[in-house]
DNA sequence: GCCGTTTTCGGCCCGACTGTTTTCAGTCG
């Protein structure tokens, strides 16, 4: 699919004329890049109905829709590359570096030539930045201290990006008839919230063409190495993949041995040589016998084991739990909630405020996922660049919804349309909407959007303030992390649960890429105070609604169960949860 | 550059916060 490449082009140019200084342009840009992210395969739509199917998508207009086509035929846009020639600045790049925007990177550029980080760095610590105008001291500290932060998370890509590329190659592997059977490996099968590179295992007699396959895919822009058990490759997305074939008979201990982790399988040899046997890639052997291999199911169960999920396997207690499950002692294994339990979404956002889509489009996609209800939560007034609603207008939504609810009773559904919003948590606890409209709504989630730097003991009194609010059911985003960019906030997590226990406040676990916030040993406290959480997807548009998956993902590894979670429950017993 | 059941032209992208200033520009959400 080309519409990420063309998303980050239009990323780029928006970049570039907001450097420029030109107005509302940039807006544009932005708005197409973001729709394109979200949209299914661009070029499929071009085909199908050409100029015309891509000026009647919303958000692209004629000057855009021709920047598409350019791009889709030459596989360039002209214009872009002007752009590029002008300023050959690695200026997403730059950009990550928290409190670098287009006309601080501008300056850098024009006064010191800077062009990517690595010129940013020696700049910043040879001292040429601070004496800049509109720089300075302060600055130019935070800028080493943004690459510092740069650096602890590089090489690494969130899960959500990479697992669509994955999920296709995977896709395209199955198809191929020399495979026999495809699996991810490596912390991509462990869903982890973020992915150094991705690993690929296949059983295959001819191993020869699954390889050239593999190396010739389109995406691959580099081949690092090419053998009959191993390839390895650089793909445009940045990342690196590895493809492994293996034979039928070692599957299992191959997909044990490569999904990790280095932990968990360190254990678990060592559990296999206090039983006399040996356990590695290519099988669990007692002296040169071959005892178990074919799947991962026989593997544990040679070395004693019941079989354990890939999300648990991080020698976090798993290993543990599991001996005391096959000894019939408990805690056994948790029973984590699985990727089929979710019955709805309650953090979607609506085009009342910034999202994509309407109501009736996001209810439609939730039913489309076999959701039994959507809440809608829309942002509130203090957020203005996301259009937040006021308490007007969160009156009118309800009644908007309810005209959407009682058209569709005539169709026998038993879906529904829950009515929310995400309030804004003030400097001091309080949120900005009045009390009397927040009980008109069937739920209230409260989140921080602002001041993010407050000392450690003033954040944990503003959010447990928050929570003794008796309308608020819903804490979204807790700590307010975002992968590779923003640590999370300073808080008192013991406090904030005790207090979320004693309030019967939710916790979130956010689902969104860079977010999967709470973190999964959060969420694992959480469940043994006994908090409960809800996953949702904080979805701008409806095709987000899938990110569910990286949230449950999250759940699985925070070792929570269905019962943990309130939106695995029908809707008589989800609104029971609410204050 | 996009959009329109008020509009084919004139709106969109606002307010808090930070660090730089000494009255404000740039960044972020």
């Amino acid at each position: 699919m080309k519409n990420q490449e063309l998303a980050k082009i239009f990323y780029d140019i928006a970049n570039y004329l907001e450097m420029e200084g030109v107005a509302f342009k940039p807006y544009a840009f932005q708005k197409a890049a973001l729709f394109l992210e979200g949209l299914e395969d661009v070029e499929k739509i071009y085909k199908k109905g050409g100029l015309r199917a891509l000026e009647d998508l919303p958000a692209i207009g004629k000057s855009i829709a021709l920047k598409i086509e350019e791009y889709l035929k030459n596989g360039k846009i002209k214009y872009y590359e002007q752009i590029k020639k002008q300023f050959p600045v690695d200026f997403s790049g730059i950009a990550a570096v928290e409190g670098l925007g287009p006309k601080k990177i501008k300056i850098l550029y024009q006064k010191l030539g800077i062009k990517n980080l690595n010129d940013l760095e020696k700049a910043a610590k040879s001292h040429k930045i601070a004496p800049l105008f509109g720089f300075g001291e302060k600055t130019e500290k935070n800028i080493l201290e943004g690459i510092a932060f740069l650096k602890r998370s590089k090489g690494r890509f969130l899960l959500g990006e990479i697992m669509p590329a994955v999920q296709e190659i995977l896709a395209k592997l199955k198809d191929l008839r020399e495979v026999e059977q495809v699996s991810a490996a490596g912390s991509v099968r462990r869903m982890k919230e973020t992915i150094g590179d991705a690993d690929i295992l296949v059983v295959s007699k001819n191993p020869a063409k699954v390889m050239d396959f593999f190396v010739s895919l389109p995406g691959v822009v580099k081949i690092w190495g090419k053998g009959l058990t191993k390839a390895s490759v650089k793909r445009k997305e940045g990342f690196d993949m590895d493809l492994r074939v293996v034979p039928r008979k070692s599957y299992g201990s191959a997909l044990q041995y490569f999904t990790g982790s280095k932990e968990h399988n360190i254990v678990t040899r060592k559990i296999a040589i206090e039983k006399g046997l040996k356990l590695n890639e290519y099988g669990v052997f007692n002296g040169s016998r071959m005892i178990a291999g074919r799947t991962e199911e026989d593997v544990y169960k040679a070395i004693g084991l019941p079989w354990i999920p890939p999300e648990l396997r991080e020698n976090e207690g798993e290993i543990e739990a599991a001996l005391r499950q096959a000894q019939g002692e408990v805690p056994g294994l948790p029973e984590i909630i699985d990727y089929k339990d979710i019955k709805g979404d309650l953090h979607c956002h609506s085009d009342w405020d910034g999202g994509e889509n309407s109501i009736k489009e996001m209810a439609e996609a939730a039913k489309n996922m076999g959701y039994e209800y959507i809440g809608i939560s829309d942002h509130t007034k203090f957020l203005r660049i996301e259009h937040g609603l006021d308490e007007k207008r969160l009156l009118l939504q309800k009644k908007e919804i309810e005209k959407i609810k009682s058209k569709s009773k005539n169709q026998k559904s038993k879906f529904t349309i829950l009515h929310g919003c995400e309030t804004n948590i003030l400097a001091d606890g309080s949120v900005d909407i009045k009390d009397e409209v927040l009980e008109k709504l069937d739920y209230v989630i409260a989140g921080i959007h602002s001041g993010f730097k407050m000392e450690r003991a003033k954040m944990t009194e503003r959010i447990i303030r928050a929570m003794e609010n008796p309308n608020i059911d819903i804490i979204a985003h807790p700590t307010g992390r975002l992968i590779k960019k923003r640590d999370e906030c300073l808080i008192d997590f013991g406090k904030i649960l005790r207090a979320a226990r004693e309030t019967n406040t939710i916790l979130e676990i956010n689902s969104y890429p860079e977010r999967l916030d709470l973190k999964d040993s959060y969420i694992r406290r959480a469940k043994e105070t006994g908090v409960k959480m809800v996953i949702n997807t904080d979805s701008h548009h409806k095709d987000q609604l899938r990110f569910i998956e990286y949230g449950i993902a999250q759940a699985r590894r925070g070792w929570a169960e269905k019962k943990d979670i309130i939106n695995t429950q029908p809707l008589d017993r989800l609104l029971k949860y609410f204050k």
